[in-house]
RNA sequence: GCGCCCGUAGCUCAGCUGGAUAGAGCGUCGGACUUCGAAUCCGCAGGCCGCAGGUUCGACUCCUGCCGGGCGCGCCA
């Protein structure tokens, strides 16, 4: 159990023994609200129970406080605890307390911060899907790196946790991209074809077409409708475009256990058979030969058209299709990453899931805002059908990877995120994700001092009282935090909270190190001082992991 | 017209399910290395938290109405 949850547990057997102790009433409260004070001085929990059972006891916050202050203080957990001003209950913990925590760092290691569950939630999370007709962009990027790290978060806390990527690989777009594709491959044999109106203008599908050529010339020279043909382009097109992606998403730590193909659901006859149930649950009307989805009946502002007059079906029930494929996989919790242009959709497919019977808290939606990418100042518009954009690859080529994935995950996903390409890299040896890495290298950099100095570290060897110095126990405490801030960020799908965890703990060694000569004189000083970098330097690689950023030991 | 997101320091953004005197990075300016990595540290400056009401012990946070920016509002995917 973390640290915020042993509080939350003293503070609420505080209320019960007080109550049976007869001292207080009986308050019924679901569970203590336990709060990181702003200011260091008051304390470093805080909780303001006092001030919201007011009422039910009749008594004021600070008589109440009073009252509880002796049953807390009991804890081992805590040094002092404060009744102030409105009635907030401070909560100081002891020094001993958080250096004997330094004992599950250490002993826990790469695993620290990593939390088990009695019952773990087998959790399913789909993002990036982009579409299969291009390459990968920045807003692509932004959710591979935030929903990976979603994902992460949520296995540190002991979930079982899938990856999936939803190709949609069926319908208009795709037959579009086959046509410009033969357009190029035309072009390449010299015969002129007029190119698609809307068709796809990039450079990468003339690559595509020169693909094409080199390895199934022959294959093509045999197809004789232009129909066929168009299908075969379209289908060569899609594989090229996936493993593009694939490659890139690897490249960028992210890896998918599962990638989804819409035309499998169209092929296994499931979208006729989501019709079928549908039907059955009585959702389904028709209307000028068209079949329609009664949405409105679970929160959408419009009935949605499921299949057409003639017959074919829309993107909506391949997806409610999809989805249920999902469901009947039998996960706990099915999350979503999408798009902001898709935002006016959740309700539609959240009321399809709603009436196959998904408790609404199993299903979650979650939008990662735009990005603009900002190039010296000036917006970059981008439009895949233009051709006019920037690619993920291009953004990792220009940045790298850490800095990459850093920069799309301290933001909080709902912000719109300008990101400016040119600073990102210019700036670089002034970037933030340098500045975590850095504080590990420096760590790393004093063991091998220390070994070159033939100084033998043994962790056994640490005594609490050197590091009662306010920099040593700002320290601790951010180490004793970081199992809750992973529960935290976890629960309220915010992996950017994380990013600034660390940022805090890089900055809290930094000012350790500058106040203090790590490598004493005295042994067990030296000893005492390693074990704390040993542990920041075990937090912060385990941070830095979650959040797929490697952590160097030389810059 | 309707819906969603955003509006906080010069810039980019945090602010934990309503909590105490609103923060960080970058940028500006001024300090700190003969000693473990100065890719660092310390300090100064910078704010009617878009505007106006409301809810309560208490509002950057919740509600209503405006203003401004972005995105949606397909029988496209």
């Amino acid at each position: 159990m973390n640290v915020k949850d042993r509080i939350a547990e003293v503070v609420e057997s505080a209320l019960r023994s007080a109550a049976a102790d007869g001292v207080l009433g009986p308050v019924d409260l679901p569970s203590a609200k336990i709060e990181y004070p702003r200011e260091e001085k008051h304390g470093d929990y805080s909780t303001p129970v006092a001030l919201e059972s007011a009422r039910v006891l009749k008594k004021s916050p600070l008589e109440i406080g009073a009252v509880l202050k002796p049953y807390i203080e009991r804890s081992e957990l805590a040094d002092s605890v404060e009744v102030v001003k409105p009635g907030f209950i401070n909560i100081f913990l002891s020094p001993e307390f958080l250096f004997s925590r330094m004992e599950d760092v250490l002993g826990e290691g790469d695993s620290y911060g990593r939390q088990a569950k009695p019952i773990p939630r087998r959790v399913n999370i789909e993002f990036v899907s982009a579409n299969p007709t291009g390459p990968l962009n920045i807003v692509s990027a932004r959710a591979a790196a935030v929903g990976d790290t979603l994902a992460n978060l949520l296995e540190a806390c002991g979930d079982i946790v899938e990856r999936e990527f939803y190709v949609n690989d069926f319908g208009n777009q795709v037959i579009l991209l086959g046509r410009s594709v033969l357009c190029r491959y035309r072009e390449l044999e010299g015969i002129e074809m007029e190119f698609p109106e809307d068709g796809y203008h990039g450079e990468y599908v003339r690559d595509i077409a020169a693909h094409i050529r080199d390895n199934y010339e022959r294959e093509v020279n045999a197809i004789a409708s232009e129909e066929a043909l168009i299908d075969f382009m379209a289908g060569r097109a899609v594989e090229y475009n996936v493993s593009g992606q694939k490659r890139d998403l690897e490249r960028f730590n992210v890896n998918f256990q599962r990638w989804f193909r819409e035309s499998v659901l169209h092929a296994d006859e499931s979208v006729e058979e989501t019709l079928r149930t549908l039907v059955e649950l009585g959702v389904i009307y028709e209307e000028e030969g068209k079949k329609v989805f009664r949405s409105t009946d679970f929160g959408d502002d419009k009935d949605r058209v499921v299949v057409r007059d003639d017959g074919r079906p829309t993107y909506l029930l391949a997806d409610i299709s999809y989805h249920r494929n999902k469901k009947e996989r039998g996960y706990d919790l099915i999350v979503d990453i999408w798009g902001p242009d898709h935002h006016g959709y959740i309700s539609r497919l959240a009321g399809a899931m709603k009436a196959l019977g998904c408790p609404d808290e199993a299903f979650r939606v979650l939008i990662a805002q735009q990005v603009n990418l900002v190039m010296d100042g000036e917006m970059v518009k981008m439009s895949k059908r233009l051709g006019r954009f920037s690619t993920m690859r291009e953004l990792i080529d220009e940045i790298g990877i850490d800095v990459a994935r850093y920069f799309f995950i301290m933001r909080s996903m709902e912000s719109h995120l300008d990101f400016d390409l040119a600073l990102a890299k210019r700036q670089s040896s002034e970037n933030p994700v340098f500045y975590l890495q850095y504080a590990h290298a420096r760590i790393c950099s004093i063991f091998r001092e220390a070994e070159k100095r033939g100084f033998a570290y043994d962790a056994a060897g640490r005594d609490a009282s050197r590091l009662r110095n306010p920099e040593a126990l700002a320290l601790l405490k951010l180490l004793a935090r970081f199992p809750e801030e992973i529960a935290d960020a976890a629960a309220a799908f915010e992996p950017h909270r994380i990013a600034s965890f660390l940022m805090r703990l890089a900055q809290a060694y930094h000012r350790f190190y500058t106040e203090h000569r790590v490598l004493a004189e005295d042994q067990v000083e030296a000893n005492s001082n390693l074990a704390l970098c040993d542990c920041v330097r075990i937090v912060m690689k385990n941070g830095l992991g979650l959040l797929g950023v490697s952590a160097p030991e030389k810059m």
